[in-house]
RNA sequence: GGAGGAGUGCCCGAGUGGCUAAAGGGGGCGGACUGUAAAUCCGCUGGCUAUGCCUACGUUGGUUCGAAUCCAACCUCCUCCA
């Protein structure tokens, strides 16, 4: 029997190693197996560490972007990050949302999404030889035969025990239906735990709260092959109203400039509420405590500046300085109405005016409505300006008439939303 | 295998023949107020080449002038029994 040390029992803990009181002090602990093992371990020299994340998409976002910070950190003080990627277990779908079954990726697919992930990983941190490294979940469970894998770790799995884990309890509790699949998956990353210390000396898995269950069936499978592993789970992440953070009226906020712009990124982090500021600077940038204290004395409207300083620094970790810069400009000029010589947040063919693009149709493209319909309630919502000016009219026409100085209009949808079009 | 119950829009949930694109709430978006914050109040929240048309209440058929609502079969889930 394993006692876990969750964050309760931890809070008079004093950390030795830099990397531990490093990640406690800025906020990344929720709950440990182990800490003081943990501790010891680290001060022994680097470690080797893994996050793992699903190929479900070509990009990774927001949500993910806690693990992420908690390895860069890691990297930073010397250790080993790994990046998994579950290009096995995507392919059968990640039951964690349930609500349907999502269609089966299929092997090109999988495969253009694990070198997206890759691409975004790699502006956080370095996973070329020697630094860290990527691996992929299905170099070891694509080899696997269904009785093999029944008779090497069926074994040291009770389903007692699997039983008491919340995020099946909680599901039967709720009468809700539980598949074989689903209750199978944690094995797998059970295995993989294990797989990756086997292959690469990984001591430590880092996860969402919710990965707690997961991430402790693999210490415990670790265990019974005689090896110390060590679960380290990151704080749910809501805002200070208590929802869910990383999504805004477009979609998903996404850590690749090809899926959202980084003018996009800039904003969403600027738009954060001030009781999650001085959390989010902890979290999300490398700024020194130092400086965050002193930024977290500023109130009211000062509070904006910190906002600012959030917004370019995780841009600028995630998308790189330049573009954290340019994106913070683009922001100033258009929130200030004087937008002349500013980059342009989208561009679009010059062709299209030739045709008479609609005003609605335009909304659509730039992607601040889903459809031609919810383009004219905005209209019709008296909350689109064309160059700085309220249209209430939905049958506007874009013409040339409408360009100003570089070929370029200025749209906005709401107070927060605002495109600079680019025709060219 | 037997008996009973359930499947509604992004989510929860009302609705048992026409007044139902479907109450109410949540979430989201927009407006007012602000600081590109929070709180509060108000509005919107299926789609379209749009005074109309199409799609939608698990699936497929049927009854009816007319169905989310009635009938049949099927699928899925839940509860109890074996």
């Amino acid at each position: 029997m394993t006692i876990h040390t969750t964050i309760d029992n931890s809070r008079n803990f004093r950390p030795k190693s830099e990397a531990l009181q490093l990640l406690i002090e800025r906020g990344f602990l929720h709950q440990c197996t182990d800490l003081e093992a943990l501790d010891a371990r680290l001060m022994e020299g680097p470690i080797t560490a893994y996050a793992g994340f699903d190929a479900t998409a070509d990009s990774l976002h927001v949500g993910h972007l806690l693990p992420l910070m908690a390895m860069r950190w890691l990297q930073k003080l010397d250790h080993k990050p790994i990046l998994l990627v579950g290009g096995g277990t995507t392919r059968i779908g990640d039951p964690s949302f349930r609500s349907e079954s999502r269609p089966m990726l299929d092997d090109a697919q999988i495969e253009h999404n694990l070198n997206g992930i890759r691409a975004t990983v790699e502006r956080l941190f370095d996973l070329s030889e020697g630094e860290g490294r990527m691996a992929n979940n299905a170099d070891w469970l694509d080899e696997f035969r269904f009785l093999e894998f029944l008779r090497e770790f069926g074994t040291h799995f009770t389903v007692n025990r699997m039983m008491t884990f919340d995020s099946v309890r909680s599901r039967l509790e709720a009468q809700q239906p539980l598949s074989v699949l689903e209750f199978c998956y944690m094995m797998l990353q059970a295995v993989d735990f294990v797989e990756l210390n086997k292959r690469f000396d990984c001591v430590l898995q880092i996860g969402g709260s919710d990965q707690w269950g997961n991430i402790v069936n693999g210490v415990d499978l670790g265990r019974r092959a005689g090896k110390q592993l060590f679960g380290f789970t990151l704080p749910l992440l809501t805002t200070a109203s208590g929802s869910k953070m990383g999504k805004t009226a477009d979609g998903a906020v996404w850590l690749s400039p090809e899926r959202l712009s980084s003018f996009g990124f800039w904003q969403f982090w600027r738009n954060t509420a001030d009781g999650d500021v001085v959390r989010f600077l902890k979290l999300f940038t490398d700024l020194p405590l130092a400086e965050i204290g002193r930024l977290a004395k500023l109130e009211g409207q000062e509070l904006n500046e910190a906002k600012k300083i959030l917004a370019t620094q995780v841009t600028s970790i995630v998308h790189g300085p330049e573009a954290a810069r340019a994106a913070m400009e683009q922001g100033e000029a258009l929130f200030s109405g004087n937008d002349e010589g500013t980059e342009p947040t989208h561009e679009l063919p010059l062709a299209l005016l030739s045709t008479r693009i609609g005003l609605l149709e335009l909304i659509v493209k730039i992607g601040f409505a889903g459809s031609n319909s919810e383009a004219r309630r905005l209209v019709q919502g008296s909350s689109v300006k064309l160059n700085g000016t309220l249209i209430l009219d939905e049958k506007r026409q874009i013409s040339e008439g409408d360009i100003r100085t570089g070929d370029r209009i200025s749209l906005s949808v709401g107070r927060k939303r605002k495109a600079l079009v680019q025709f060219k």
